[in-house]
DNA sequence: AACAATGCCAACCGCTGGTAC
DNA sequence: TGTACCAGCGGTTGGCATTGT
């Protein structure tokens, strides 16, 4: 059957969002909750697709997301649970409490996979490189890469080491991610220590389960979890931005000391143009 | 200073699985 | 059982930032 396309995509805007598109987004899901994805652009006045929406607000958006890169501890836990589950990396983002899959992805692709070539470990098998196998990589590569794709035996034994081969691959990962998060250190900016977690609700629940009884549970099981703030928080949101709002979470504005400053984070990479949220109280 | 190469990440694309009818 | 729709997933790409020459 022909599927049709997600959204009727004449005249919708793609590429980076405005702070404008977010905070149309925010305050929409804010007022209404995630719901169906498909009528949200329309219902917030965004000329995106829901698809667009809905990855904008879980890779960015959602307040209980960590910023900055992996700490040692997420990296290890990255590998060993890549070793297990492959690249499904909705799975490996579900243990690690604020982070997405698509920033796992990512991190995984520029960092872990180069760390382990670099030491002789095939990032798809998680086992030693033979020797005289090429080990560089680069982003220049991906094309050689993701037009070759993985030769059947690389195929063969990530299939593999995703389904029927974990005792094995684990205790070797185990080792693996004990050696990589070791002596490479790569990570120049502060690590978000365990208690600056900005959504304890997010940590403290258990893994979300990945199957999915209805077609709300993954989302609005998330939507549920967050805990929306008070309504004072929105003068300190549009004070202090809401890329600072996104950045370090909605609690961090809501704090009881009740002055944002503290909350505020400095480590972050944030590098966002953020000229176009003062407004308001400015 | 100018240009090229490389690194990085947000966002997009297309596919899959689940569900309702 | 088959079809249509939806949310979610994983792979890929575009473009900006950084580094090297």
């Amino acid at each position: 059957m022909g599927r049709q396309p997600c959204c009727d995509k004449v005249g919708l805007k793609k590429g980076p969002w405005t702070a404008e598109e977010d905070k149309k987004l925010i305050s929409f899901i804010l007022t209404n909750g995630q719901c169906c994805w498909r009528a949200v652009p329309k219902l917030a006045g965004l000329l995106r697709c829901g698809k667009s929406c809905r990855l904008r607000w879980t890779n960015y958006l959602r307040p209980d997301l960590k910023r900055g890169l992996l700490s040692e501890s997420e990296e290890k836990m990255v590998i060993d649970l890549h070793s297990q589950l492959g690249n499904r990396w909705s799975k490996i983002a579900a243990h690690l409490p604020g982070r997405t899959d698509n920033e796992i992805k990512n991190h995984w692709n520029t960092h872990i996979k180069k760390k382990l070539k670099k030491m002789g470990i095939d990032p798809l098998t998680h086992k030693p490189i033979p020797p005289g196998s090429s080990s560089s990589s680069s982003d220049h590569e991906r094309t050689e890469e993701a037009a070759g794709g993985p030769t059947p035996d690389a195929a063969a034994a990530e299939k593999n080491t995703s389904t029927t081969d974990t005792t094995t691959t684990t205790t070797d990962t185990a080792a693996i991610a004990e050696t990589v998060a070791g002596p490479f250190c790569t990570d120049e900016v502060p690590m978000i220590q365990p208690h600056e977690m900005v959504v304890p609700c997010a940590a403290d629940a258990p893994a979300p389960s990945s199957s999915s009884s209805s077609s709300s549970s993954g989302s609005s099981a998330r939507a549920e979890e967050i805990q929306l703030p008070c309504m004072e928080w929105q003068e300190s949101m549009y004070l202090w931005g809401l890329d600072d709002l996104s950045m370090n979470g909605w609690e961090s504005f809501c704090c009881e000391d009740g002055d944002g400053k503290l909350a505020f984070d400095p480590f972050t990479q944030y590098q966002r143009d953020q000229e176009s949220w003062k407004f308001e109280l400015f």
